[in-house]
DNA sequence: GGCAAATCTTAGCGAATTCTTAGACCGTGT
DNA sequence: ACACGGTCTAAGAATTCGCTAAGATTTGCC
């Protein structure tokens, strides 16, 4: 995804025995992935277990070992490769037994092409990066660790309220916010209209100056200014 | 493992504006969930901000803001908390938006109930290893020798229930631990709440003060701190 | 049972966060 | 230059939150 430039793409192994369905797949697959196709449950298990993967995609009915069951082997072994179910077997018992075995999504076909691919980058996005961070001029946000770092090594920590404004500005940088938006979202309605001056003061003293730019009746911003 | 009571028991934000559909999903979900129900989406953004969840269910067609934007805004603002759409909108296309929105699964109504509950657990599944030594900053946990270890040779011993604390809070290094977590994992829902306190002060006296830091309002975090 | 270690409770104090207020300061248009 | 509205800043009140010490209770062990 974003940030990362490798040329190398995400490994999914593929699992399915039908001889028509299966290639086809592999080639819709391949756009985005470098697939690796194993046509029973045995084989898409040894794999599983041996292969470095960053997704699987597993039919339910394979032979020699059901997909579910493949899925509930690796993880009791550990493996926590994020796994789509993808079979002609649809009924809701059939769905929550396949989930409860460790699959992390379950479709039924004929699917969609679109969304399959869609499902994929849902069920994978917490694996690769997920940066989490925002970038503001040599600083960056950790909203989960309610902190800011510098690309100096310092660090500066932020309560909840100035946290919730700042990665709601640096959300979309370059775009201006203004004070209805700004008290909407962050404050209680009838919280005094300074308080927002109050924390934009909190965070320029934290942190630098110039990271929040005054847009004299308008409102505030972030980035854009060089 | 015990320690795993079902009295504290996760938080799931619902946001939902159809007035049947709301408060009755959420007592279906009730049965497994703590549910908190917010009916627009402005108010359930505001909520994912500043509250500590493990899951949420969100509606796509929301007064004020869609749920989508919501769950993007959320994503944008560094918050992970996983997603699940629920929806009467059921097109490809928006399936793959709500997606690449950041949600983690997708379903339309009418919806069975048993397989949202399962979507839910595959949603909110996390596997977490137990390797044989943690590293905190300059000392190394031993769980099993329930002890800590200096590099320069000093050693501490630790108890059975602050092992269990440090082990947990060192699991994953830069995550918080928010007090309704850490109780759920590692004592008795009636104990008082003051327990976690207690125990932090213990560690921080035996090791140092500073390998637990408070987030102020949040919960407790390990390593990140330079 | 009796001892010691471990676990948990309680409560007061100090610290952090949030929001208010009021005056100084700045920018813009006349 | 002046006036006016917008913005900045400092100080502090109210509230919530967290730290700590001391003791009560439970557990494990001989």
């Amino acid at each position: 995804m974003e940030g990362m430039h490798t040329n190398e793409r995400p490994r999914l192994l593929l699992v399915e025995d039908d001889p028509a369905l299966g290639p086809l797949t592999a080639e819709l697959l391949a756009g985005d992935y470098d697939v690796e196709l194993a046509t029973d449950g045995q084989t898409g298990l040894h794999l599983g277990l041996t292969g470095n993967w960053a997704v699987m995609v597993v039919d339910r009915g394979l032979p020699v070992m059901d997909g579910a069951d493949m899925i509930r082997a690796l993880r009791r072994s550990g493996i926590s490769t994020p796994a789509l179910i993808l079979t002609a077997l649809g009924s809701t018992p059939e769905k929550i037994e396949g989930l409860d075995a460790g699959a992390n999504d379950y479709m039924t076909k004929p699917f969609d092409a679109g969304e399959l691919l869609a499902r994929l980058r849902a069920i994978t996005r917490r694996f690769d990066s997920a940066p989490a961070q925002l970038a503001i001029g040599e600083w960056m946000l950790e909203p989960a660790g309610r902190m800011m770092r510098s690309v100096y090594g310092d660090h500066v920590e932020l309560t909840a309220k100035e946290t919730e404004l700042l990665a709601m500005l640096a959300s979309e940088p370059g775009r201006i916010f203004t004070r209805p938006e700004l008290m909407a979202a962050l404050f209680h309605p009838d919280d005094s209209p300074g308080v927002i001056d109050t924390y934009v003061h909190y965070l320029r003293k934290k942190v630098s100056k110039s990271v929040i730019r005054t847009v004299h009746g308008a409102g505030y911003q972030i980035g854009d200014a060089s």
